[in-house]
RNA sequence: CGGGGUGUAGCUCAGCCUGGUAGAGCACUGCGUUCGGGACGCAGGAGCCGGAGGUUCAAAUCCUCUCACCCCGACCA
């Protein structure tokens, strides 16, 4: 291709909205722009991007055996009503009328779809397993759509669902998929990691994310540093060990007139916020409970939600939390509460704490929890970080991580199968349920992904497997014939040997067209100019590395091909045409 | 949804407080000089000052409403 014909708007300046690199670079490089809040154009090189991971999505999954469909993305309302999720989703689900006031909503993931699909095409468990996949425009009403398209409300996703006979069937392939999302991520060129991880409210029981490690990542994750063990931080199982006594004394009662948080508590009554019991109320399928927490730990909601077994959790509202604890919020304590209580672990056995009082105004400090409040349920509730104790091993402790969560692989068990009536003959002619996976991959968040894993202040620096483009071939010096007579002959080659390669034919200053292509990221850069054509010399120099090498103009398309080719074969990428 | 902020040329922004005929830099067009890491000169094109209403002789500027976008929070693949 060449670039006085490819539409590649580049900016000079950030755009003032952008707070990400990956974000920055995409709109500065020309490859999207907003049209409204959450939502895309995807300019011809961001567009070649999404194609390049797209294509490596198809090839992994379809030689996993899945097979590629596409579902409608306008859904009538009937089918999420018959899953139940109509009511339960929110608002997050776009909903709409079409002309004759009937209800819809547009996909934001196809569950209720594909088991649609299924249940009326497949009778037999001779037609099981089945893994049927699409890559489709997905629409989330996301309440706070950020960082390009990390967070975007329309993004583009590849989601799978598989059916099975029975749970074993099921878990195998669950171990497929595994194994399929890893390469899948390899052939990306990209750093990532598989962590277990909280299945939310897609429900199902066993999941494991794929993050792509960058100090950008809006998740935490966290690996044992002795064991294989890695999980999401709302996730990870801290090994429970009994909480600190901090001294018997009696329970007293403290005026703390309008402190609230345990910061304020904290500073009020100088103490370290270790020693208070931070008491959350929430209501989990429209009951009041109690959440425990020592004062400087963070409830982590998929471990209550989990300890709980509820279908919906939410935080009380203020006027909730008056009716339930007889005081306003901010002094809510479990001596005396009448509310289930939960407890972390790292209660158990605590003394000389301070919390709430269930009084306006008025905390308790010397509580302790065998004698104050003796009926909690200990949980590991916390959210998990650095340091913590590992579950799973003898002596391990977590380190932390950030990572963009670009996959997610869900055993889903029957939940939707039940729900829709997703069944089978088995052998014997008995009717069965079917057994469900579900796989996703956000393709245009590990666009964005990649580049936060992968940029430095110049620019993008494309994985080869991904990049729009393999080889830029800049002519330096556009207006020098000797120049353009060899570029357009370099161009020939590379193009006969099968290279993506991009040529600058803009008459342009040498400086405009390197920052330009530092930019843009394009792994190899071929560098012709008339000073170093008089020695019958190119430069050939891998973007991010610091200095190139000179190769003979002659030769130079071959070694270069050569080069790319041996990294393809190391990304395990096909040959792909211009 | 709560809190904060911003809407002026394609982009980044000044002008608004203190009302008086619309600005800069970059980008774009033409000509000339330049040319291996974001050149320079000259000449040009380009804005319903987000929208509606109001105050005023006069509104980008003051007031009210509204819409959009951004940030922080709760939430989430």
């Amino acid at each position: 291709m060449r670039y006085t014909r490819l539409l590649v708007p580049t900016l000079k300046e950030e755009p003032a909205e952008a707070e990400v690199a990956s974000h920055r670079f995409m709109v500065r490089a020309g490859m999207i722009r907003q049209v409204a809040r959450g939502i895309y154009d995807f300019l011809p090189l961001g567009l070649r991007v999404l194609h390049k991971v797209e294509r490596i999505v198809r090839e992994e999954l379809d030689a996993a055996g899945c097979q590629e469909v596409l579902l409608p993305m306008v859904i009538p309302a009937e089918l999420w009503k018959e899953s139940g999720r109509w009511d339960l989703y929110g608002k997050e689900l776009l909903r709409l009328n079409d002309r004759a006031g009937r209800e819809f909503c547009l996909g934001p993931t196809h569950e209720e779809v594909m088991t649609d699909l299924v249940r009326r095409e497949v009778r037999s468990y001779r037609d099981l397993p089945l893994n049927l996949y699409q890559i489709q425009t997905k629409f989330r009403d996301e309440i706070r759509p950020r960082f390009g398209l990390m967070r975007g409300r329309e993004f583009l996703m590849k989601d799978g669902y598989s059916f099975h006979c029975d749970y074993e069937d099921c878990r195998r392939e669950y171990d497929n998929m595994y194994a399929t999302y890893s390469r899948i991520f390899r052939s990306c060129g990209l750093e990532f990691r598989a962590v277990e991880a909280d299945t939310g409210n897609i429900g199902g029981s066993l999941s494991h994310e794929f993050q792509v490690l960058a100090d950008s990542g809006e998740d935490t994750v966290v690996s044992c540093d002795s064991c294989d063990y890695a999980a999401n931080m709302e996730k990870a199982e801290i090994k429970a060990a009994p909480g600190e006594s901090f001294g018997d004394s009696d329970i007293e009662e403290v005026d703390t007139p309008g402190v609230r948080s345990i910061e304020e508590v904290s500073q009020f009554l100088s103490q370290p916020p270790e020693r208070f019991i931070k008491t959350l109320i929430y209501i989990a399928d429209g009951k009041g409970v109690a959440a425990l927490l020592r004062g400087d730990d963070q409830l982590s909601e998929a471990k209550f939600r989990a300890c709980l077994g509820a279908e919906t959790l939410r935080m009380a509202t203020d006027d909730e939390i008056e009716k339930l604890t007889a005081a306003p919020q901010g002094f809510a304590g479990p001596v005396g509460l009448d509310l289930e209580l939960y407890a972390d672990y790292r209660l158990a056995g605590c003394s000389g704490m301070v919390t709430g009082a269930n009084k306006a105004g008025t905390h308790l400090t010397g509580v302790c929890e065998k004698r104050d409040f003796p009926g909690a349920t200990f949980a590991n509730l916390r959210v998990a970080g650095a340091g913590d104790a590992c579950a799973r091993c003898e002596y391990g402790h977590f380190v932390e991580y950030r990572g963009v969560e670009v996959g997610h692989i869900f055993y889903l068990g029957k939940k939707y199968s039940t729900a829709l009536g997703a069944t089978y003959l088995d052998a014997d002619g008995n009717e069965q349920v079917m057994e469900m996976g579900t796989y996703g991959i956000g393709v245009s968040r590990t666009v964005a992904a990649a580049i936060e894993q992968n940029h430095d202040d110049a620019g993008i620096i494309w994985p080869l497997s991904i990049a729009p483009y393999e080889l830029l071939l800049l002519p330096v010096k556009w207006n020098d014939e000797a120049t353009r007579d060899a570029s357009e002959k370099l161009y020939a080659q590379l193009l006969s040997l099968g290279v993506e390669v991009l040529l600058d034919d803009r008459d342009e200053r040498a400086g405009v067209k390197f920052n330009d292509a530092d930019l843009i990221g394009i792994p190899y850069r071929l560098t012709i100019g008339p000073r170093g054509l008089k020695e019958g010399k190119v430069e050939l120099k891998r973007r991010g590395e610091s200095k190139g090498s000179e190769l003979a103009l002659e030769s130079a398309a071959a070694e270069a091909a050569a080069l790319i080719g041996a990294e393809r074969a190391r990304l395990r990428v096909e040959d792909g045409g211009k």
